[in-house]
DNA sequence: TTTATAATTTAGATTAATCTAAAAACAAAG
DNA sequence: CTTTGTTTTTAGATTAATCTAAATTATAAA
């Protein structure tokens, strides 16, 4: 059984396999917030239980068992995530800590019955995939909306570096998954949009937003 | 914040001390299976955290501040176990292990929500006191149903030692909370019970089975 | 190509939680 | 009141996860 703090390492260079090429020492070092020693130590140990491959100074890289166990957390993680919002009526941007330690919890049983009350569902409450039973996950091709052509009408699918205050910014604007919008304008200079959505007109996002807003366009 | 190794030895303590007059180390090394070494150490930490009282060779003893912390670790635990049969439909022989790790979760939040979601429970699923949020506990005085007098009719309030084994056999005889007993006759050589309950006649339940059921005499 | 900077590794120490072996203290029985 | 046996404590070691400081290797710049 891996330990929590080993569940953790795996998931930290998931995630950042998933968004570089090179996964460093230092990178992983960084998302968990330990020194480089540290990260390094425990680099080894996951190579000695066959989760990393690992050569001195080179990168690391997940092998099939430890890309698997990792995807399984994640699995964990987020299907935690949906049975907060769906049935403990959390809000979005409430349930990321919560689910942290979830994750961790030894009970097939008991994510299994999450599951099924769920109806297997495919994308957790921020449109994030989550994996199968086997740890498999299909990504989704979505767009940044900072990235669409004016006068096209795009779905929120998902959104990207999902973090409270992020969200919170969101809520306050009345933004969710499946909000519609239609992309009026992008400004020239700041990279801000402006957009039409359900009971809001002419409403101004920064780029910094509309970077992390992942759509689908709308079929009408 | 206390670690989960911590708050599971406050646990065992605050159960022995219901148990017994005098909480003595090896009781708490055997409860958590440990070495009376392990337990003498880390009951010089709990001391210095002012969570016991404990002089050379003598009793341990939670502080008053120890026994409220150990009080919510238990109402966290029986909440779960509310929460994964009320909720989740487990069945009450399921939910001790996971409810063993969910109780280690820091977030007032969640068990707040699960509190609200089941109506401020008093009793957990095999009908033990859930702690109220300043870890104050009212015992109820049941009788063992080995104890009643043949005649009179008992219902089921709560099961003692409630283990997976003792639960099941429980489950194949159909006897769950709120069963009511009419006790028919205790055998004098072996302590055995005759009791008739819904949809069931003359059943015979061993002395041990007896000693574990607490009743209160229904009021007719 | 040399040198400066950054990343990685090694070395050595610390803390929490555990163990075994052995010593000390207590309790109970003769 | 002494002996015997159990309980508790001390002593010393181990493992996982962490740290800082220093050495080494790689990378990038001049």
């Amino acid at each position: 059984m891996a330990s929590p703090t080993v569940e953790n390492y795996l998931k930290a260079i998931f995630h950042l396999s998933n968004q570089l090429e090179r996964v460093t020492l230092t990178k992983v070092a960084d998302e968990l917030s330990v020194s480089a020693p540290t990260a390094n130590s425990m680099i080894k140990t996951l190579k000695q239980d066959g989760l990393v491959n690992h050569k001195k100074y080179g990168p690391i890289d997940l092998t099939p068992e430890g890309r698997k166990a990792a995807a399984l957390i994640v699995r964990k993680h987020r299907l935690t995530e949906m049975f907060l919002v769906e049935r403990m009526f959390f809000g979005w941007e409430e349930v990321h800590a919560i689910a942290e330690q979830i994750e961790h919890i030894q009970s097939p049983q008991f994510f299994e019955r999450m599951d099924e009350m769920l109806g297997h569902p495919q994308f957790d409450p921020h449109g994030s995939p989550i994996p199968d039973k086997d740890g498999a996950m299909h990504h989704h091709a979505f767009r940044r909306l900072s990235d669409c052509e004016p006068g096209q009408k795009l779905r929120l699918s998902a959104v990207m570096e999902a973090g409270d205050d992020f969200l919170k910014h969101l809520n306050a604007r009345e933004i969710k998954l499946n909000t519609v919008f239609e992309l009026l304008h992008i400004d020239s200079f700041d990279g801000s949009l402006r957009v039409d959505y359900e009971g809001h007109n002419a409403e101004v996002l920064s780029k910094m937003v509309g970077d992390r807003l992942l759509v689908v366009v709308e079929e009408t």
